[in-house]
DNA sequence: TTTTTATCGTTATATCTTTCACGATAATCT
DNA sequence: AGATTATCGTGAAAGATATAACGATAAAAA
């Protein structure tokens, strides 16, 4: 395997990125000058242990009987994600919930750029979400090489779904957030990261699930 | 403890879980009469070993040589995740987001009924989203209490989802589904299920930040 | 300056999850 | 009917992650 390295191929833990995220906000919200692993720990819902341990992926280190210095740490998560750099990004399924995409104010904390909105309903074209108005696929290509577009925005019915991913990887995109139920198909250096409401959506009535369960048998027995 | 037994207390693990919903959402995909265990594998992209070890934790039994029976993996499928008794739910938070969740046709396939939306802007109150006008939320109360509603919706803007929050726990609301960045405190009989879309974003810009650094790795080295 | 204290970093232990391995079994083939 | 085969179910091994334990260290107190 050319251009492969053994020395330093550190990867953190998929649950530790994770929590390393709920950190990144938390540090976002907070005004101190230090915090310990403790009161981060209180503050998301794990442990302190688990904290020193997550950033042991880190450069950053604390000291004793004061703790981590929250500008220095912030500092490093936002390298770590990338936030500071700006990247645009492109949506394709101008529908409601394209619009609420568009719309949402989060994104520019994060150095998320939409640059443009794309349809296939003809009847759309030309029409505006916020300040951007939609586009034709036709137009895709074109966009994607003259912003330089890195990911694309899928928020289509889920049977176009894989269809407009496979447009986006041939024009080159290498990141696809999927806000449909599809699974995508995709090439190894493309990666998916699936929003996928339904599924959410069943956790929440497991659990009401089990809780009526619990409350039948506690009253049997 | 009171109302505890030791007896059965078999509780699914979450990873366990999470698969269980692929293998849902594809048992809804497919025609045949069987599958098997590294059939659904190659579908949902696992292997074989852990379906079967997943489906342990499930009544339904496979054939050998044959596999699992479809209709009866639904079902006990449906009845885990409660998608065939119908939930009522309301949302508070009419905005770009609020709508598109009103719209989202995915819900009915769930067993998902948004039955009333909420807001504060007196602006919005009594016009509508679909089939439904937005309410202002000194109806709340009763509208929980009339449809018995035990899930909350909420995609207010972030200062005010614990202020949300905490009416829809004082109103008997045992699960909701929180859409804001904000972490909510609730009692401990009420289940939270955080959909922060921020989140996912961080996932995605930190693959592309690996991405990048590999790149410079390897032309470096 | 010495002692005490809070908090870190890290190694060791425990738990949880996945993968492996293989015997059991129902369907198909000879 | 007996042999063969695909597939299951499960217990054991391996791997990953989380928790616990504790010595080290910087700040504060004595």
């Amino acid at each position: 395997m050319p251009g492969q390295q053994d020395k330093e191929p550190i990867v953190i833990p998929k649950p530790t990125l994770d929590r390393l995220k709920l950190y990144h906000r938390l540090l976002n919200e907070i005004e101190q000058k230090y915090i310990s692993s403790d009161e981060i720990a209180q503050r998301v819902g794990t442990n302190a242990e688990q904290v020193r341990k997550d950033l042991t992926y880190l450069k950053t280190t604390g000291k004793p009987k004061v703790g981590y210095d929250v500008a220095q740490l912030r500092q490093e998560l936002e390298e770590l994600f990338g936030v500071k750099k700006t990247t645009k990004v492109i949506l394709v399924g101008a529908g409601h919930l394209g619009s609420a995409l568009v719309n949402y104010p989060g994104f520019a904390n994060y150095g998320i750029e939409i640059v443009a909105v794309f349809d296939n309903d003809p009847r759309k074209i030309g029409m505006f979400i916020g300040e951007l108005s939609i586009l034709p696929m036709k137009d895709l290509a074109r966009v994607i090489k003259r912003f330089r577009v890195e990911i694309g925005i899928i928020c289509v019915p889920k049977d176009s779904a894989q269809q407009v991913a496979d447009i986006l990887v041939s024009n080159g995109i290498k990141g696809i957030w999927n806000f449909t139920p599809a699974r995508l198909v995709v090439p190894d250096d493309v990666f998916v990261v699936d929003e996928d409401m339904s599924q959410s959506l069943l956790t929440l009535k497991h659990f009401l699930e089990m809780k009526k369960q619990k409350m039948q048998e506690s009253q049997r027995g």
